[in-house]
DNA sequence: AAGTGGTCTAGACCACGTG
DNA sequence: ACGTGGTCTAGACCACTTC
């Protein structure tokens, strides 16, 4: 039996010790998404920890949203799902009301400076070189939102290598399988706007209409900004809605 | 020593069953917000059941966002503080940057009957009396949102005892003191419209000005549909974020 | 010093999913 | 039948707040 250390401040907790040593095997890609852990009582015993403290750490990463378990199966590395997405409250409805992932065209993509406010969000150095797209979503011929999207060039040559055409609806996917960077989690800014002649064109309103913008900066699990996008969609399209207390 | 039976199905979980009937005390005015519960030792104690099990159960209704704790101090009744309604995206700030509740002007008070989409809110026949009141929210003299507001009449007729004029700007502590009902959470919507004639001259922008429109209906412990609102505000006022995994 | 919640142990038994 | 997580027990000791 294989016994783990422990390491960081030993004046925390045991239990969050254990999950911060847990969540540091997904920075390092030991573990990826999807991936099933042991047991708690396997990981219990390999800390020699009581069974109770390890499950109190899992708990802990359960409620960051990293790990998800299933009565009977195991625990798994969570695949982030965006459902909470600002974007989602686009009206990308189908024929039939359900909820659709739209089309997507890539009107653009080329290697550009980076303007200050990407390069600030990417921790680039302004006029640094890095990836940009332009991208359109598409709804039964409708266009719904139109995308600027911009990388590091660096971290992501990979995907120059591939024929944009043949680029699918979903890029994050892509950033996993051709480089090696998960999209752990993002923030999104939300602000209303007006369309600009070129936007106007693209979303096929008049100039003036109002947009709803979204910001939206997605990290990798070491907090590393990993892409920078600007949505910009029909005001007329958008319904968001949250509860409080 | 008291002792409590645990009601409900016996099917469920113990601690279910316990947060359940701790929940129904607040729900039925026993405890209210800012109350203190009895330690979870007392608490094992008069259910009869192991301190983990009653720990369990406030660790539930901590989580619903219902009971906040504190070391040494105990566990008490969360008031709640509404941080994170949408409202507060507007930029309510002061003259130094710092995030300040809005003055409020009272513009109406009256008893109307309720329109069909505030009756089905508020679970009122279509035209029952209801209590309307319009309101307008300054910073500084600048106008910034406008709200209707509408309550069910029965419930809240001791509301109309006292001037408009001595009204703060919070309502909720006047729901709760005057007519005996606690807001416990609120569900919220946000669309984008444009500035009708009226709405325009009360914001002093131009008719056809991009406006936020924040649908609020607030409920009680128990569910029950308390208040809705309509708040309209101005656009370029509005920036909204969001934490997305 | 007394009382509170926070951490931790070392189990038992149950319910669920899979082979 | 087996391994998983879910529930539950019955404590011990620690850290924080209040008196």
């Amino acid at each position: 039996m294989s016994t783990a250390e422990l390491l960081g401040d030993e004046r925390l907790p045991l239990y969050q010790r254990l999950a911060d040593s847990l969540r540091q095997d997904i920075v390092d890609g030991v573990r990826s998404p999807g991936d099933r852990l042991p047991s708690e009582n396997v990981i219990a015993e390999e800390y020699g920890l009581a069974p109770g403290t390890a499950r109190q750490a899992l708990a802990k990463l359960v409620g960051e949203g990293i790990l998800e378990r299933f009565h009977g199966k195991g625990t798994f590395v969570r695949r982030p799902s965006f459902d909470k997405s600002l974007f989602r409250f686009f009206r990308f409805r189908g024929a039939d009301g359900a909820h659709v992932v739209p089309q997507s065209r890539i009107l653009q993509r080329s290697v550009e400076p980076a303007p200050a406010h990407v390069a600030r969000h990417l921790n680039l150095k302004a006029e640094d070189p890095s990836i940009f797209f332009n991208r359109l979503r598409v709804i039964e011929g409708v266009p719904v939102v139109v995308e600027e999207i911009w990388l590091p060039l660096e971290a992501f040559r990979d995907i120059l290598s591939i024929e944009p055409e043949s680029i699918g609806p979903l890029l994050y996917p892509l950033y996993s399988t051709l480089c090696g960077h998960v999209v752990a989690r993002a923030q999104e800014e939300l602000t209303v706007g007006r369309a600009e002649a070129e936007t106007a064109e693209i979303l096929c309103v008049a100039e003036g209409e109002p947009v709803v913008v979204i910001d939206r900066l997605a990290r990798g699990y070491d907090d590393t900004p990993l892409e920078w996008r600007r949505s910009r969609g029909r005001a007329d399209q958008f319904h968001y809605h949250t509860e409080i207390r």
